[in-house]
DNA sequence: CGGTCAATCCCTAAAAAACAGGATATTTAA
DNA sequence: TTAAATATCCTGTTTTTTAGGGATTGACCG
């Protein structure tokens, strides 16, 4: 029986270093390469196709969201499984929906590792125990990153700026109402009342 | 010469394998065991003090800070470096007022643990480069802290809930017109214009 | 003692933001 | 190809903040 390939992609080289460990003596198993950025990770799936690629959520200053959906795109018989530490549960979701076939956190011992690269080989999903528990509490919770438009996410970093509205509209070449329609939007997107609570939410959040 | 004893304080497994990984054929280090939580972190300590603690700031739910402190408090002799990744800059100085020796990300390859480790055991502080670029860049952004009074500081700390000044007075049993004296000297002091502004800067430089 | 600082309070206005309730293209995704 | 999301603009009203000015009290310091 073939070995299962695995790539691995991460900004950690820790986190890569760690898995590769764990991985080396799993007869099933073959690490055959790794990447800490998209092009990189690109640029070898040209040569090669993996049977499964763990991916990082998020790389440094680029998505791993995108990355997945691009890999989906073109190599849909490569599976992804989504890597993530605790308090990135928000992305979970968005991973499934381009096409993730699983989700491991990063305290992940080696026994659920292989688990979840055995099932997603054979067509399944495999989500971490830890996140499907979690995933429910979060939901009801709160704290997570709203997701801003384009234009929200300018008008955001202006305000933050200290600009006012006149002085938004004047720079993006809009009127001001409708910088004011993207503040209310922003305010109820963040659900809080006013500028200091958003401002305070999206620095927390590292939006700003 | 004696090898350098490590021990390993980290959430998640995949880092831990890591490091060991990384560690294993380094004949001057030795892992001597990990944890992934405070408190077997603290109990392992009770029976032996290794010379170096590698230690994550965010332990799930736990603070790598308070266990720094702790650490240190009860085994000066052991050199702590804190392990992080990209986007924790903020608590890079709360670790070193707690005693931290060093700084690491966990995107760091072999040499600079073994460069970090060498270098505080001889009783110097290791930053990594990453992280010594990205302090300069905060440390010029800045005009330094503004020092606060202590009204100052309740009434920016309720200004960042999203309180207005009716409710801020209510909470602090003061008047309005108090609540916004101490709001224009923070905007003075801050050397901002508005409350979008005042809260970036207060956020940037830790102060809420 | 005189001086500074912190904290408290007051006034008048103007500027800005928040709230409410729309409308209309355009672009994107199902 | 619809439906949804996005970006744009409108008319109001109400609330809040900002910008000047000034005043009083107590505490601490040299």
């Amino acid at each position: 029986m073939k070995p299962v390939t695995v790539f691995i992609v991460d900004d950690h080289f820790m986190v890569i270093e760690g898995i590769q460990s764990l991985l080396q003596n799993e007869a099933g198993v073959k690490v055959v390469g790794h990447a800490s950025n998209t092009a990189s990770c690109l640029s070898f799936l040209k040569q090669q196709q993996p049977d499964v690629i763990l991916m990082d959520i998020n790389l440094s200053h680029e998505s791993g969201i995108e990355l997945c959906k691009q890999v989906k795109e073109n190599y849909p018989q490569t599976m992804v499984i989504a890597l993530s530490t605790f308090n990135q549960f928000s992305f979970i979701d968005k991973m499934t929906e381009n096409g993730a076939s699983g989700y491991l956190l990063k305290n992940a011992e080696r026994n659920e590792i292989i688990e979840a690269l055995q099932m997603v080989v054979k067509g399944g999903t495999y989500m971490s125990r830890e996140v499907t528990d979690t995933l429910r509490v979060v939901e009801e919770g709160k704290d997570d990153k709203p997701s801003l438009t384009r234009r929200e996410k300018e008008v955001l970093e202006l305000v933050a700026d200290g600009l006012t509205n006149q002085e938004i509209a004047a720079k993006l070449f809009i009127g001001v109402t409708t910088v004011d329609t993207h503040r209310k939007n922003l305010l109820v997107k963040f659900n809080v009342k006013n500028t200091a609570s958003l401002i305070r939410k999206a620095a927390k959040l590292q939006m700003i």
